[in-house]
DNA sequence: AACGAAACCTGCGCGC
DNA sequence: TGCGCGCAGGTTTCGT
């Protein structure tokens, strides 16, 4: 999916483009992106106009009157606005809006999920009860003594959601490298300092993604003109068989608790 | 309780 | 050309 700058770029061009809308209709082509009852979902968010559209870690939510609509885009989901194009298979979720606009959800692995909770409990129950401080709020005491009783590796640790949330795959090799720690280390082997340093380097990657609307790396492109600038900032994600820019080591992949990693063995130890 | 692997899906690129 | 395999900005569930 979209890491949190990719969601926070959706984000803001949603909040533009939709914010005092009404629900007037909802098509459902995939059931199964919807964890709601149906006839329920429909009826619910139908009349209710949307307030706000936040984000909590990658989650996106939009506040309507009475409810929350907590959207999860998972690997590759993404939104059109009334988009010059017959639906395709891939379309899962088309909203209808007032003013004629038309809002798509498009989908091809179907991983996402819609949930509907209401405003007086959403914070509280599933999905975003489970999730962790972003490296923003997080406390560094806190995150440490997380960290450190788990014999799990780092980089498994740092896309753990409910310990700190907003990092993925991408994110997490450029975070692990900024801060020179090796994707492998057991988060027992971790020091105070360089726990303390993650948290730095996590905050500084994420913010500047941010500010560049994110990457755009293979399938994640062109949604609601969701082109980032960031993956020509990175330093080691994507890098395997080139110099490192640091030291001029070859970057390699490897195999992190099952995720691609790119790694430069002399920088991070 | 904690950790690794499999599962959920589809499409693409690569090697034979 | 065609097929099989591995892999993909993620998370939950299932075994051990």
């Amino acid at each position: 999916m979209p890491e949190l700058p990719e969601v926070e770029t959706v984000r803001k061009i949603l909040s533009n483009q939709l914010t005092g809308l009404i629900f007037e209709g909802v098509d459902v082509y995939y059931e199964k992106i919807i964890h709601e009852d149906l006839n329920i979902f429909r009826s619910t968010i139908i009349g209710q106009k949307i307030h706000r559209i936040d984000r909590i870690g990658k989650y996106l939510i939009f506040i309507l009157d009475q409810n929350a609509l907590i959207i999860h885009l998972r690997m590759e989901g993404k939104f059109y606005i009334n988009p010059n194009e017959p639906i395709n298979k891939h379309e899962h979720v088309v909203f209808h809006l007032s003013h004629e606009v038309e809002l798509r959800y498009h989908d091809t692995r179907k991983f996402g999920t819609m949930h509907l909770r209401s405003l007086d409990h959403y914070l509280n129950t599933y999905p975003l009860n489970q999730c962790g401080q972003e490296p923003f709020d997080i406390d560094k005491d806190f995150f440490f003594e997380k960290i450190k009783k788990k014999n799990v590796a780092i980089k498994s640790i740092l896309l753990n959601q409910k310990i700190i949330s907003g990092l993925g795959n991408i994110y997490v090799d450029e975070t692990l490298f900024d801060a020179k720690i090796h994707p492998n280390r057991k988060g027992i082997s971790i020091t105070k300092y360089e726990s303390d340093q993650l948290i730095e380097s996590a905050k500084k990657i994420l913010s500047e993604a941010v500010n560049l609307g994110g990457s755009t790396i293979r399938s994640y492109t062109a949604s609601l003109g969701v082109t980032g600038l960031f993956q020509l900032k990175l330093m080691v994600h994507t890098k395997v068989n080139e110099p490192c820019q640091i030291c001029g080591t070859t970057i390699k992949k490897i195999r992190v608790g099952g995720r691609g990693t790119y790694v430069c063995d002399t920088c991070q130890k």
